[in-house]
Formats: C-alpha cells, sequence, structure tokens
DNA sequence: TTTATTTAGTTGACAATGTCAACCATTAAT
DNA sequence: ATTAATGGTTGACATTGTCAACTAAATAAA
C-alpha cells in the first residue's frame, strides 16, 4: 500500500521534471538573446550575491568543472565584467570582483530575467502567482531539509 | 501593495529555477553515466510514450531543433533502437518505433530514472513524498491552465 | 492546373559548451 | 622535510547544439 504511494509520487515527481527541464530550457534560451550565456549570467549573480568570491566557491555552489569555469572566468575578465586578483590570505587563489561595468550588465541581466518571470506571471492571477511562489518554497524547504 | 507581492513572488520563483536547475542538472549528469545521453533518453520516452511518432511531432513536444533531431534519431537507427520508415499517409514524413532492443533500452533507462528519483526520496519520509509531489502537480497545473 | 507556399526531413559547416588529464604553485598534513 | 591536498591554468578533445541551404512532397492560391 505504502509503495504504490511512492511509485505514484516517483512518477509525478519525474513528470514534473520533464516538464520544469522543458520550461527552464525555454527560459534560458530566450536569455540566450542577449550577449551573455546563461552560465556567465550565473556567475555574474554568484559575484555579485557575495560582493567578492574564489573560484573554487563559485565551482562548488555552480558544480561547474574548474576548467570551464577558469575559461569563462577569462573571457569575462578580458570583456572588463570581472577582476581576478590573488587573494591577500591565499596565494594559490584568485579573489574575484564585478568591475562597475559587470555591475552594471549584471543589473541588466537581472533586470531582463526578472521581466522574464513577470511576463510569465502575467498569465496568471496575483493569487495563484503567490500560491506558485508558495509551493516553491515548499518544494525547496523539502528537498534540502529532508524528512 | 500588490506590486510587493507580485516582486516577492518573483524573487521566489527565480530562486527556484536556479536550484531547480542545478537539481536537474545533478540528476542528468548522474544519468550520463550511462550509455545514453539526456536527450536521446528524452526522445525514447517519447517514442515509447506515443508508441509510434513522426519527428515533427518530437520537435514540437521537446523543443528541439530539426538537424540536431535527424542526427540524433538516425544515430539512434544505427544503435538499432529504432525504426524509421516513410509515413503510409504522408511521403514527406517519416514513421518512428521502438525495435524489441529499443523497448528494452528504454525500460532499463526507465529504471534508472524511478530508482535516481527513488534515491532521492530515500531521505524524505512518505508523508513529505507525497507533499512533494503534490506541490510540483500543483505548479504544473498553474503553469500550464494559467489563473 | 500550373505556380507559389508551406511542411518534413537531411546534410554541411560551424559555434558553443563541456570534459579530461597533465601541469605549476602554494598550503596543509604527517 | 616530505607527502598530500587545494586552487587554478592550459592543451586537446568530445559532445552538444545551431544555421543556412537543399530535396521532395503536400497544400494553397492564381
Amino acid at each position: 500500500m505504502q509503495d504504490k504511494q511512492k511509485k505514484a509520487a516517483i512518477q509525478q515527481i519525474r513528470k514534473f521534471n520533464r516538464f520544469y527541464t522543458d520550461l527552464i530550457g525555454l527560459l534560458n534560451q530566450h536569455f540566450l538573446s542577449s550577449t551573455y550565456s546563461l552560465v556567465e549570467g550565473r556567475i555574474l549573480f554568484e559575484i555579485s550575491n557575495a560582493g567578492s568570491i574564489q573560484a573554487s566557491q563559485i565551482m562548488a555552489s555552480m558544480h561547474i568543472d574548474k576548467s570551464y569555469l577558469s575559461r569563462l572566468l577569462k573571457k569575462l575578465e578580458m570583456e572588463q565584467l570581472i577582476i581576478r586578483r590573488p587573494s591577500p590570505t591565499d596565494a594559490r587563489a584568485i579573489e574575484i570582483l564585478l568591475t562597475e561595468k559587470g555591475q552594471a550588465e549584471f543589473e541588466i541581466l537581472n533586470q531582463k530575467s526578472e521581466k522574464q518571470i513577470s511576463d510569465l506571471l502575467e498569465k496568471i492571477s496575483p493569487e495563484k502567482s503567490k500560491e506558485l511562489a508558495s509551493h516553491m518554497s515548499a518544494i525547496t524547504y523539502i528537498l534540502k531539509e529532508g524528512h
């Protein structure tokens, strides 16, 4: 009996994963029309969020390969969106910060992203939007905190 | 006042998107340890799900480029997982079916994918698992049906 | 009914994205 | 003092995805 419920849950979760993978894919595609790729945008987010950050921290939070990240950071540096400088506390590490240009570009990206979600919510009533958000919080909570 | 609520909802949704993009990414990475890529698995799913299907339908449901799809199908055909034959009703179109091997491989993939979710649910109580699934259904419903 | 137009799929050429292993320098552990 | 682990870079490569041009058939328009 218990087992049947579990199977049903698994099926529903898989269905959701298919659905949401698609949705995120569509959102990202649209996002890509911008000059920066999704990963780049996400890196800018991580830097902005932290103020200053090490590459290894970005690696950990984004689950991204270090060689890949290294190159992306190099590119962002060339585009003058970030500064990479040796960490004062660890000579192996680098400290990454947004330049003013980087902050400005991130702000644009951020607003684009907000607008995208805002557009999505246009089709949905304010009450349902609120519900949507709270379902999402609930999922995050359950998956992060467990039991 | 209304506006503040909306902004809060947008922020929560974006947070969820980051979180869930990562989660799906991790699940897919694990999935990749198999011999088929995620997209290939998904194509097999679409074919299995429909019984027989046209390439254009897969294109539509997966939002995938037609040239890309054409190549993937060619590969799957070479691996003898699918049959491509001219559609009886439309000479431009092809009709795609799973071979027995394809069905068997899909079944394995399917079980792997189920197991993956099942493992994820190990850390979560049955009640919470059920809640999780229902939050997901609710999200899908709201996003699909709107208001 | 001949002439567009659209639809279905394929192919070539290429760009973007991501991975693996080897490597250097530094720090931490034994 | 030596070894192991960490942080990052680079070369070489594989996978994944995109774009435009093209053929053949079906549909619409003249």
